[in-house]
Formats: structure tokens, sequence, C-alpha cells
DNA sequence: ATGACATGCAAGGCATGA
């Protein structure tokens, strides 16, 4: 099972490339965020057209998530109300459509858009450590069903200095704060593992490159989108990639695609097991 | 310290992103 995530900054303006890359790369399930559209607007049947089955929650201008699979989705839930609807912050903060996950072959894929926060004095920045919170108790819901977990998307946080080319002198600020980087870890807690570094323990691997400075010439980018696996599923990784190139593409995303490829459903190696049934 | 660049909205520059 492949399952990919890109924040590709409008789907309408980057439909023919999100097309291209999904007959490319053959996601079981691709996870975009900033799709820029209200739902009525959306490009669905392009999708549709190409064989992708798409689940939106999208609005007008900003933010937007949607699911693109070759499979339907069961139990697709939008927005943090989706596991907390008692939860009055949680129906707030949804008005900023950040949050959809469904259920693939029985592992609950969850795509998120966390919000930025602009800088340290703006007040999006409470708002992100706000949502973070939020995203805990998210969580902590879900984990009472059950389901095999995968968190994917634009965390618009670096959680190490390895994570930001030049660390020495963006430590600190958004994006890289300790405030916002401890608000994630306790949303991780001991459950879920960024399935990059599994594999890639250096520095020097991006997944954003600002449009302004050249930023993407001199290389100097951030690893701000992340894939999270729980324990079971990251003993099925096989590998995660940054797909670079995307970000060379004329008139790209600022940001590129990260695919994580799973052996899911487990190969049965219980020989012996099944040997005593007969 | 500021702005670079890109997108949406809507028709002139803002709001927003990161």
């Amino acid at each position: 099972m492949r399952i990919a995530t890109w924040n590709v900054n409008s789907v309408r303006t980057r439909l023919e490339q999100v097309l291209c890359w999904l007959e490319q790369t053959k996601p079981d399930l691709l996870c975009l965020q900033e799709t820029k559209v209200d739902d009525p607007l959306f490009p669905m049947q392009a999708f549709e057209n190409a064989g992708w089955q798409v689940s939106i929650h999208g609005q007008k201008s900003y933010n937007g998530v949607a699911l693109v699979s070759r499979e339907p989705l069961e139990d697709v839930r939008c927005g943090f109300v989706g596991e907390l609807p008692d939860d009055a912050e949680a129906a707030t903060l949804g008005e900023q459509r950040r949050v959809i996950s469904g259920l693939l072959d029985g592992v609950r894929v969850l795509n998120l858009y966390v919000p930025n926060g602009s800088s340290l004095s703006s007040e999006k920045y409470p708002y992100k450590l706000t949502w973070l919170g939020c995203l805990k108790r998210y969580l902590d819901a879900q984990a009472e069903r059950g389901e095999p977990l995968c968190m994917v998307g634009d965390f618009n946080i670096a959680l190490e200095a390895r994570d930001i080319h030049d660390p020495d002198r963006l430590s600190g600020s958004v994006m890289a704060s300790d405030a916002e980087r401890d608000a994630l870890r306790e949303a991780l807690g001991n459950r879920l593992q960024d399935a990059f570094r599994m594999f890639e323990p250096d520095a020097g691997h991006w997944s954003w490159w600002d449009y302004r400075t050249g930023a993407w010439d001199r290389d100097r980018g951030w690893r701000i989108d992340h894939i999270y696996l729980c324990e079971e599923l990251m003993g099925l990784a096989r590998s995660c990639s940054i797909h670079k190139q995307l970000r060379g593409n004329v008139q790209p995303s600022d940001h590129a695609p990260v695919s994580v490829d799973l052996d899911w459903p487990p190969a049965d190696d219980d020989q012996d097991e099944d040997d005593q049934l007969f």
C-alpha cells in the first residue's frame, strides 16, 4: 500500500501536475492540502475521469483538504468534530477546513493541514498551539477505536535541527519554536513515529522551499511535510520518499509530495499456526 | 527591519502563506 501527501497550494492551479503525478506514482491514496476551493467548485470530474475517488473538505480561497484514492474509502470524517462531536473548541476550529480522514483497507488515514502560525508575535501563533492541543484530544479519541493509524500532512513544523537548512538562524522562529514542537510531540505521544526518519537520519532532505529569495535554486528548504505511523504500521514500512523533483516543475507548488510504502495487508507469516489447522 | 514570490478574489491591491 502506497500513501502519499502533498500540499498543492491550489488544486485547480496544480490540477494537471497532480493528475500526472498520480498516473506516474500510482498511490493507493493521495492526501492533498491547501486545495483552496469550496466543495462545489472542486475539479471532481477531472479526477473521476482519470479513475480516482475523491473525498473533500474545502472552503473558498484558503485551507482545504482532500483524499484521492483508487478504491472508495470507508467512514470519512471531516474536521476535529469528526472525532470530537461534543467538543466546542473542535467545532470552532472547524471553521478552517484542515482535517479529513478515511479508512482504507482497515487503515485509518488522517490528513492534516496544520496552521502556519505566521510569526511568534501574531495572533495566529496561539491559534496554532490551540489547534495542536485539540489534535491531541482528537488522536486520543481516535485511538479508542483501535484502528491502525497513518497520520500525514503539512505540519508547518520542523521538529529538529536536521529538518531545517539553517538551524542556527531559524531555530526558535515560527515552524521551529519550542512551544509548537512540544505541542506536536505531545500529540504524537509514544504512539506515532516519523516514517521518513526510520530510513534517513541525515539533514539535507526538505519538503518545502520558499518561493522567495531563490530558496529552491539554493536548496534552502525545510522538512515540514510528514508521515507518522503507529507501531504496527511502522513495522510494515518499506520506504519513505520525498519526491523533490516536483518542486522543479514549471509553476510548482512550494511543497514536494512525500510517500510511504507499507506491506499492508501484512503478509501471512503464521504458516505454523495455519498448519496446525489441518 | 523589510521584502522577496505565489494564489485567490475580483478587478485594485489586499489577505494569506511559510
